[in-house]
DNA sequence: ATATATCATCTGATCAACAGATGATCTGTA
DNA sequence: TACAGATCATCTGTTGATCAGATGATATAT
C-alpha cells in the first residue's frame, strides 16, 4: 500500500473553496440564462434590492468588482428594465441604481432557482450540515467584509454612522 | 426606518464563498513569497507532495488548471529545485513530477504560514465553528470532486480501480 | 475662489487564459 | 505488422477580460 491517497484527508481550504466555489458558478450559470451577465448579473441585481448602497463604486466595492466593470453590468441590466439609474438627488455626480418592479421579480425567482441549484452542489451534506455550511459561510465572509472597511465605502460609511448614535 | 440594511440576514453562498476565498488568496499570497506563483505554486506543489498524481494532465484537472500553464508553472517549481520533472517508466509521454526534499520542507515551512493565515481569516468564528467549517468545506468540496470524475482523470481511474476490488 | 477629491464613464494597453497545432508515444485493430 | 486514433507535454497565436489613466461634471474644504 502506498501513502494516503484520499484527498480528504489532506486540509487543504482553498483548494476546498476554490471547488465548491467553481462549482456554484458553473450550477448558476445554467439557471441564470434570463439575467444579463450571468451571475455576474444576478450579484449586482441582488445587491441592488437586498441593500441599499449609495453610489456604483460602493456596489462595485461590495461586490469587488471593477468600477469600470459595474458601468457596462448596469448598462446591461438597465437595457433589460431591471434596474434603473436614477439622478442622486443629494449628489448629482452619483446614481442611485434601483430595482424595477420586474426586477425584483427576475430575482425573487432567480434566487429560488440558485436556492435549487446550492442544494445539489451541496447533497454530499445533510440538510442540517448544509444549513451550518451556509450560516458559517455567510458569518466568516461578513466579518471579513466588515474588518476590512476600505474595501466598501458602505461599511466605512456605517461605521462613521454607528459612531455617531 | 429603511427596510434591513444587515447583510448577514441576506443569504447568498457565492458572495460569501467569493468573500472568503477572495481574502484566502491575499492573506496567503502574503506568506507565499518565497514559492514560485505564489498560491498556485502552492496548490501544485501541495498536490503532489500529498496526492500522487500520475501526469501533469491530471494535476491540471486537479486543480482545474489549463494543462498549457501547468507546463510554465511546473517549469518554475523545477527551477526552484522545490520539484523534479522525471521520465514515466510505464509511459515515455508523461511525466513523474515529484517533489524534492527542499520541496517538501518548503511546503511544510508554507502550510504552517497558511493555517496561520487560515485562523485570522476565520477569526470570526469560535475555534469550534473554524474546525466545523474546515471540515464541511472540505467534505462538500470532496464530494463535487468524486461527484464529477471527468474533471479529474485520477478520480475516474479510482473509480474503475475500486470496482476492480 | 481656488484647489482637491469623488462620481461615472471612456479609452487604451496589458496580460493571462485558452484553442489549436506539433512531435512523441501508447493502445487497439485489421 | 502496420495503421488509425487517442493521449502526453509543449509551443504558438489570438482573444477577451481587467485595470490604469484620463475626462467632464460636481462636491467639499480652505
Amino acid at each position: 500500500m502506498a501513502q494516503r491517497t484520499d484527498l480528504s484527508t489532506t486540509r487543504n481550504l482553498g483548494w476546498a473553496l476554490a471547488v465548491v466555489l467553481r462549482r456554484w458558478h458553473e450550477g448558476v450559470e445554467d439557471v441564470l440564462k434570463d439575467v444579463p451577465q450571468g451571475s455576474r448579473g444576478y450579484q449586482v441585481l441582488s445587491t441592488v434590492v437586498h441593500e441599499q448602497l449609495p453610489t456604483q463604486v460602493a456596489l462595485a466595492a461590495h461586490l469587488s468588482i471593477d468600477r469600470t466593470v459595474m458601468t457596462y453590468l448596469i448598462d446591461e441590466l438597465e437595457g433589460d428594465g431591471l434596474v434603473e439609474r436614477r439622478p442622486d438627488p443629494a449628489d448629482r455626480r452619483a446614481r442611485r441604481i434601483v430595482a424595477t418592479a420586474r426586477g425584483r421579480k427576475v430575482l425573487a425567482a432567480a434566487e429560488r432557482r440558485v436556492a435549487a441549484v446550492e442544494d445539489v452542489i451541496l447533497s454530499g451534506l445533510s440538510a442540517d450540515e448544509q444549513a451550518a455550511f451556509q450560516d458559517l459561510t455567510q458569518r466568516a465572509a461578513t466579518h471579513i467584509h466588515h474588518e476590512d472597511p476600505n474595501a466598501d465605502p458602505c461599511t466605512a460609511v456605517r461605521q462613521v454612522f454607528d459612531q455617531a448614535n
